[in-house]
DNA sequence: TGAGGTTAGGCGAACGTTCGCCTAACCCTC
DNA sequence: GAGGGTTAGGCGAACGTTCGCCTAACCTCA
């Protein structure tokens, strides 16, 4: 690796000290055009960029953000967290910041890596996704007083900074969609009880079904992991309900989900959208791509990246103005899954 | 932030140089048991860690990795490339590395990228995934003459340092496990010409079918992208032809393709297994949850990646003793899928 | 013409380490 | 009891920046 070019470097062959290349470089001084002509040629001719290291040894500011996510979380089917990644990388960029990597650990040992990683200088600040109800990370970070930022709402009587998606308007749209459609008993695979994300999209459920003025029935209220499967055997057992039971239309916490059901419906000899509606969430790339295509819930996960990086370096900096909780619409993109509803008296 | 303790902070509490303090900490220097407990003790009391950017500075190395992979692609079930990144993570970690992200940029602004990271000392050496044939980032990397190493082969012709996972051993034992379960037309769900990893593949189903003495034909081998749809229509291309040419089973580059396989299978009335045998390709998560569960191919994706870190880290510090290329087996997991045959005369 | 202001740029110090050399004290040993 | 080796620890310098103060030169205007 060739020998970096420095400061010194650059301020020999501008006949300057080096310093004063330093301020020009930043704008921080006046100097003759002649100077600083002379300078930026050097700049050019040496390839020279300023050391970070030094950069952040002086400044007392890595430009660093550490991520922590909850690796297996979601495993599959995951272009939300990928999408998120994606924003935060690029937002940070823009502020000339870099994404440092390190999931979730165990136990207390996770504490003396966030200390860690805080106290050596590694990281300027923390975002956090995979939110859940009481997330251990969030009390260990706020003690280090560090600054921080989650994807998903906390613990909702100590809220860190956030933003987030609600859900629960994307599932409201859906079931009014369905709704307009002609559907009537429609039934929700959701996931269980103790996450706080499927019971935001849960309520948006119980809320579409209210405002749409649909019967409610708990049987079509089931509860499961995220996986194909759990489609798969929940809509079997829906399916499996007295045909006046029977619910006509169904959605979903995750478009893989959907897949299981889809799969389940087809088996069974009916059509997707023209016997049973279906609905994703995630809107994953296979939505656009499946046959029929599939109607999804999509989160601008993208921009809740950036948002993400947007306050966070708003805390680094100081500036504590803006709004710290914001609230993303997730929004219905409606595809065939959903489309081409009869009513179907046969069994 | 409470402000952090210095090597300075720790030497007063102590009673001694705070060059002393830094040798004794690093076992550079034999000191009486008496002024190494007071030190200890203050390191304790004060909670002292080394500050990074310090020693980055000082020792010209940042102790952090780039890690550059293609967003997108592979978007669904990449949990590959998950294993495979947390693999890097905890690899970099048992070393005293951090790995940074960042996604696989653009044309000739990506040069310059490189080329930042390096010459402005903030990683150390890079790790690349989603290599293909001619990569673009293998040349610029090496003219800038820093660490590298690759998860998967780069053109033959100028190999930079890999660890890649052999894909053509899993196909193969995919293709005999098919052949001594009595099938005799099998088929491959293959990737489009210009993917070396998956020629490698197809590489491995032809010898299969040869080691195994079964007929060939061109009609078996189908090509298309990774998402669930190919999986389904070519299934149904396959299922098309005549009873006597139909394969009774179908081998597949990603458990995605395989589900949309199985999809066309069951649409068709026909049974996963008994009537027609489907193998995945990665074992992701849900090859185990489908009724009937996968069988897969599996690579081992996290060990690639620790391993990417030991080369990588040994090209850092110089020991280029190691075998830069290392091939590692992948292998097949026998699910439900492909057992239970049944030769089949009805149509 | 000389006091005061502006301008272009220099210079010392500091951020927190690590490295290598220096030194004082002690211990042998002949 | 003087010379030489070992041991415990100190000290200056350097890594490449940024920051703030300093200074010489020139300009202005009474």
């Amino acid at each position: 690796m060739a020998k970096k070019a420095t400061l010194k470097d650059v301020a020999w062959q501008a006949g300057v000290s080096y310093q004063t290349v330093s301020k020009v470089l930043r704008n921080r001084m006046r100097v003759s055009s002649e100077v600083r002509e002379r300078i930026y040629a050097a700049v050019a001719d040496l390839g020279y960029q300023p050391n970070v290291n030094a950069r952040s040894l002086r400044a007392q500011s890595s430009r660093l953000l550490g991520y922590s996510w909850q690796p297996g979380y979601q495993t599959y089917f995951n272009s939300v967290l990928e999408q998120f990644e994606q924003g935060i990388i690029y937002a940070a960029e823009e502020f000339g910041y870099h994404i440092l990597l390190f999931p979730q650990g165990e136990g207390a040992q996770q504490a003396e890596t966030y200390r860690s990683l805080v106290v050596t200088g590694r990281v300027d600040g923390f975002i956090l996704s995979s939110i859940e109800y009481n997330d251990p990370r969030i009390p260990i970070l706020q003690q280090l007083q560090v600054p921080l930022v989650a994807f998903g709402r906390g613990p909702d009587e100590n809220p860190c900074a956030y933003v987030d998606v609600d859900g629960a308007v994307g599932m409201q749209q859906a079931v009014e969609h369905l709704a307009a459609q002609g559907h009537q008993r429609i039934a929700i695979l959701a996931w269980p009880e103790d996450s706080r994300v499927g019971n935001d999209r849960l309520a948006g459920y119980r809320a579409g079904i209210e405002v749409a003025g649909l019967p409610n029935n708990p049987a079509w209220v089931v509860r499961g992991e995220s996986d194909e499967n759990y489609g798969y055997s929940a809509m079997q057992g829906l399916l499996a309900l007295p045909f006046a039971l029977r619910p006509t239309a169904v959605v979903t916490m995750l478009d893989l989900i959907a897949i299981g059901a889809i799969r389940a419906i087809e088996e069974r000899g009916l059509a997707v959208g023209r016997d049973i509606a279906v609905v994703g969430f995630d809107d994953t790339p296979v939505a656009r791509y499946l046959k029929p295509s599939l109607t999804s819930v999509s989160q601008p996960a993208w921009e809740v990246g950036r948002l993400v990086v947007r306050l966070l370096i708003s805390q680094i900096n100081g500036e504590s103005v803006e709004d710290q909780h914001l609230l993303l619409p997730s929004e219905l993109v409606i595809r065939e899954s959903s489309l081409g509803y009869r009513p179907n008296e046969r069994d």
